[in-house]
DNA sequence: CTTGAACTTTGATCTGGGTCAACGCGGAGG
DNA sequence: CCTCCGCGTTGACCCAGATCAAAGTTCAAG
């Protein structure tokens, strides 16, 4: 019996993955899949490590299966501004382009199921149905970075942190209920990827927190851990 | 003989329409074409008209002719930020929405070639080649606007108006040769326009551009006219 | 437990761009 | 011709957020 593919043909790979169902792989027959899990492996880069180098050739896509990776971009003056925050079961990659305007970074331990370039390709080619799962995230993307074009070109500070911290109780609060009211999650940047990310300064995130903090909007335990008890009250900082 | 389909069974409409050769139109058959054609009409509008609302209900889509349009989010005190301007010869519309997060007006006079939804729809179904034209054209704007995520987010005033004249300069200068260093425009938004695109007031754009008048970057006539002799020296000015 | 390095907070001061106000200019309409 | 009105420019002043400086935390390594 094979060893690579689970008792319902499954791919072992695939068997917890999320994108299996909710990312892109749901648009996959099961011979499909097992195909492209041939190609594939887990990678895992704790935080901090570089991903992809801006202008680097890319010859490999992946899917996120945990953590969180940022794609930013940096002024030859060295200023720089994060893009995106890309989570679990996001893809990653360009397709039609050989070259990365981008460099993606592991913002906390990630880890990644990577795959040629040339292998989704071909799987592009054979199904529609994978195509329109990469055109509808790229078109979510999309609305996301329009979201935060209002974000950073007409907030103040204070909106913006609130903003962002919305965003992230979106994305990753494990409590996953979106009736609750509540939220608490790790905050998966340090101030100052917070501060790349917003256009702000590492110190203008710090005085906006510790003024939420003393407003009861949210609590901060070990700099990390945010407990936001109302989110309706964040959101009214937001300033949308 | 059919009046609305041309001697080589183009259709009238379609004859000197750039989107049939470099924009979505071009992944259609003549067959496919002509049944578009038959559910399209063109429109014009004139400058400051909205062509549609924010959280308005989409039932036609669109492909701009020419002109400029601009789409926009305005916040609940007022507050605008423009996200994106969409130059002919553009795709207008967010597939897989039935409303629209956003609103579109029409920056200078346009014309536009409108269809109804559906039929795009059922077009994409038949063709693969149409819809991954407009995969690309997502993918397009998305690189486009993580490109304005780090002019908004990084750049000083007097960099951002450096980055805006040259994205215009690139879309828009009739004289299209792109070795070129001298480039010759009409801008197609107001002072008004450029700030909300920018994330800074009438005034700030206003002393801008004088000081890049002032140092002969560029020079400005009847308020529109916008000559750059060095597109060089405008990048320069851009701070990437 | 101590040390040290990386990260975060807080305070004092400065400044780019916002705000408020006045004026200029060109085209449409009387 | 003048007068309006919608833009655009310019100047004076102000403030949100940057910059500079100094402590305080956290945590892993010794």
């Amino acid at each position: 019996m094979r060893k690579d593919v689970h008792t319902d043909g499954t791919p072992r790979l695939c068997v917890s993955c999320d994108a299996r169902h909710k990312g892109i792989c749901g648009a996959l027959d099961q011979e499909q899949l097992v195909a492209l899990a041939k190609t594939s492996h887990k990678q895992h880069a704790e935080s901090g490590t570089e991903l992809l180098g801006d202008a680097e050739r890319i010859n490999t896509y992946a899917v996120v299966l945990s953590g969180v990776v940022k794609l930013a971009k940096t002024l030859s003056d060295g200023r720089q501004q994060i893009v995106s925050l890309q989570f679990a079961p996001d893809f990653l990659g360009r397709p039609f382009k050989s070259e990365s305007a981008l460099s993606a970074e592991a913002a906390t331990d990630v880890s990644l199921c990577t795959f040629p370039k040339a292998a989704l390709e071909r799987l592009m080619q054979a199904s529609p149905e994978l195509e329109r799962r990469l055109y509808r995230q790229a078109l979510d993307e999309l609305d996301q970075a329009r979201e935060w074009i209002v974000t950073l070109g007409r907030k103040t500070a204070g909106e913006k942190i609130a903003s962002f911290l919305l965003m992230i109780a979106r994305n990753i609060d494990p409590s996953a209920d979106p009736d609750r009211d509540s939220a608490n999650f790790e905050l998966p940047l340090t101030r100052a990827d917070i501060a790349d990310f917003l256009g702000l300064t590492i110190e203008t995130v710090s005085r906006q927190l510790t003024r939420l903090r003393a407003d009861k909007v949210i609590s901060i335990e070990n700099n990390r851990n945010v407990v936001v008890p109302s989110l309706a009250r964040l959101e009214a900082r937001a300033g949308n």
